[in-house]
DNA sequence: GCTTCCATCACCCAAAAGGGGTATTTTGAG
DNA sequence: CTCAAAATACCCCTTTTGGGTGATGGAAGC
């Protein structure tokens, strides 16, 4: 663990909640804040000129939203570590932030204590996330690939297409004639219900079948 | 909080550190380990006919292996939580485990009282994962879109030959003439590097263009 | 003012793809 | 053993595609 002490920066519209997030950082050995925004707008014009390794950003900020913001800052500052702190927890607000750049996501309800670890947690290469969050994000990666009405055969052949191989060349790949790498995918497109190659390979990728 | 005795598996193969687990828990108020299981074989045997709310597993075992395991029970056993305790700290393990169904994910090198507040976390709704860990999955969503090669007007059309689309009903679609599109489409491939729809379709896809 | 890119449209031609069939052999499950 | 599915192979025919080449007008950048 780092000795430094670190440097936090707010963004976050509610005068009360901000005021006291950085009473309590200011409050605890190890951690410092100075600067505070009230939108993205200040916080994008400020932090390019400031020394401060993590900011918490909230998401429902007036102009510019949280998740906007984190997009433009993590791009001009890729150092910095980019925790949302927000009531949201719907999907689009955790995936949309995550991938602008954030490195955590705590829901409102983290207490301050918590709030502190994970701060801690980010500047020591951590991604601290509320336990429901951290499920979220897991069970995204989860692929209950719905059994594939496809042989193995076609799926062989499917995967084949998507390199943009010819019928031939498919033919040759498998050693098997041109015409039934023909009945083949003619097959493949009565299961998908697509008509061209194009269709077919979206909708492969679609439904992870590939 | 819940307060009921969290009845915990072992799958490792390991024969003194999956005693020496058992052994952590079975001291432990409030966790109970009454079946390890040296590999995966024995554990796809048993596991249906016994009472257990999560299950810890290891990657590297003789024979199938943890991750296999895991989709197999995890299909099965829907209500089980499995987490990953491994050596293993590569891409393919983790983001192979996570497929496959795992909610939580360690390195062997978490300390006994982490790995028991990580076994009640799984069991209360969360995903416990190793700081580095969880930051390598949140890093995975970050998308830092290469600047797209592609006009606004091609990407246009190269959305609409992902649906399966020709020449001519693009063309109508967006009032132009085919041969106007069959330039764009061209000037598509080029960029691309392809000379085929399908695999035009497939690279836009992995590139993150649509 | 010049150049470069974008978007638009056009023609020719060979190759490939797609739609409709039919048929044999192998394999696997019951 | 039997039946169904899968894998294999072939034919005919029309439509589509991909490659090459060329041209024009407009907007943006130098």
């Amino acid at each position: 663990m780092s000795k430094e002490i670190i440097h936090v920066a707010i963004v976050e519209d509610d005068d009360e909640l901000r005021q006291m997030l950085a009473y309590v950082i200011n409050g605890t050995p190890g951690f410092y804040c100075k600067h505070t925004y009230i939108d993205c707008e200040s916080a994008i014009k400020e932090l390019p000129n400031i020394y401060v390794h993590v900011v918490l950003m909230d998401i429902e900020l007036p102009g510019i939203t949280g998740i906007e913001g984190v997009a433009i800052l993590k791009k001009a500052l890729p150092h910095i570590d980019f925790i949302m702190l927000t009531i949201r927890q719907d999907d689009a607000s955790l995936f949309g932030s995550l991938c602008a750049g954030a490195t955590g996501y705590l829901t409102k309800d983290t207490p301050p204590s918590n709030l502190l670890q994970s701060i801690s947690e980010v500047r020591n290469g951590g991604a601290p996330m509320s336990t429901r969050i951290a499920r979220k994000v897991i069970a995204s990666f989860k692929i209950d690939r719905k059994a594939s009405p496809l042989t193995t055969r076609e799926t062989e052949i499917l995967n084949l297409l998507c390199d943009g191989m010819n019928y031939r060349s498919i033919a040759e790949q498998l050693f098997l004639s041109a015409h039934t790498v023909k009945t083949h995918i003619k097959n493949i497109y009565r299961k998908l219900h697509v008509t061209s190659r194009a269709s077919a390979v979206k909708k492969a990728i679609d439904d992870g079948l590939i």
